[in-house]
DNA sequence: CGCGACGTTGATTTGCCTCAACGATTGTGG
DNA sequence: CCACAATCGTTGAGGCAAATCAACGTCGCG
């Protein structure tokens, strides 16, 4: 357990809390460092923990009827990652979350986090204006996927996302953009 | 002004509040009854205010290069709308609100809005929950867009808005499942 | 080195779009 | 309240972007 803060530096940036406070934070988030490879939610499982990311990166997928793996979101540094559309349907969880690049990450359990707002009141201000980014970044996805070619939406995943680009693998772009890799790979091949 | 706390049942619903926050919640919310075709927010405006709907239909659509619309979401009852993807990038609209069925709102500027955050601390976790919940349903929204047919789409769209189906026109339900209304009228046909 | 995973390329198919014309419905002024 | 116009919805013919299916390079790792 670091007992160095840390975590109020990395997650909690610009705000400032008692040492009683930081003690219960400390308690409920614990740091982990997990492989490429690992699974850290299955399609079926309970939901009942949120990640935020310090390094690396994640990936949230579904995969449909068909068997087509769909890419809902990429996770990289200073986002949080869950499957929110599993707490008002059924608690289980429609999707995968998969690391696709080492990663360091914190983690917090449904319960603990309900513990935290109750305890630490400005949390919830600082949750709701992380919801309100990360909503206002589904609302443009959306448009974009409404309003955008194959290639446009390829070249603005390019532009949203500079540094993962080379990193990550063409079928996971291609399921984030609702192409295939073979489509993907001609857009490419065009530029 | 309506001083039977009408607002208070409405809105905030479960919660409780004392005197003084009632009169504070009470000067910043303004009820207005809006008729069908009336544009609350143009894209290229400035973005300072957000919109409860207590009945009515609202829909939020984005005018894209090639003079096409989209439509991004509808508001019924019981949600808040406004253009979320101002706030981060400019300050101006990229998405235009049109009131296409009679209403009545509840509005409130942003400026508002931070002043009720800071005097009535519970307000953050109040919006905390309801974008947990928009969130949810657009995560939802992108996994549909990205896995299902046109025709499943639409099937969709007719069980996540039962009610207003009928009542909303067909280019605004084309253009908020990513077709032409001769592709829409197509799948109703072979229904 | 050799195998499996990943990426590319080509031929063909398909779902949806475009363009065009024609019904149906709604709203409005005389 | 009707007539007519404007708006909205439907239908058909043809085209295109991306999917599918199949085969073949290429890269990285045990």
């Amino acid at each position: 357990m670091q007992s160095d803060n840390s975590i109020i530096k990395e997650i909690f940036k610009n705000l400032s809390f008692t040492d009683e406070e930081i003690k219960i934070i400390e308690s409920v988030f614990h740091k982990i460092i997990v492989k490429k490879g690992t699974i850290l939610l299955n399609a079926g499982d309970i939901v009942d923990t949120q990640y935020y990311i310090l390094n690396g990166c994640l990936r949230t997928y579904h995969i449909d009827t068909h068997g087509k793996e769909h890419t809902v979101q990429f996770g990289i540094k200073d986002w949080w990652i869950s499957d929110y559309t599993a707490f008002f349907s059924s608690e289980k969880s429609i999707m995968t979350i998969e690391v696709i690049q080492d990663a360091t990450i914190y983690k917090i359990t449904e319960q603990d986090k309900s513990y935290l707002y109750n305890q630490i009141p400005k949390i919830d201000r600082f949750f709701r204006i992380k919801l309100e980014r990360a909503f206002a970044a589904f609302q443009k996805r959306i448009l974009a996927d409404l309003s955008l070619s194959a290639k446009e939406r390829y070249l603005r995943f390019i532009n949203t996302y500079p540094n993962i680009e080379k990193s990550i693998k063409n079928y996971h772009i291609a399921s984030y953009l609702g192409i295939t890799t073979e489509s993907l790979s001609r857009i490419r091949k065009e530029m």
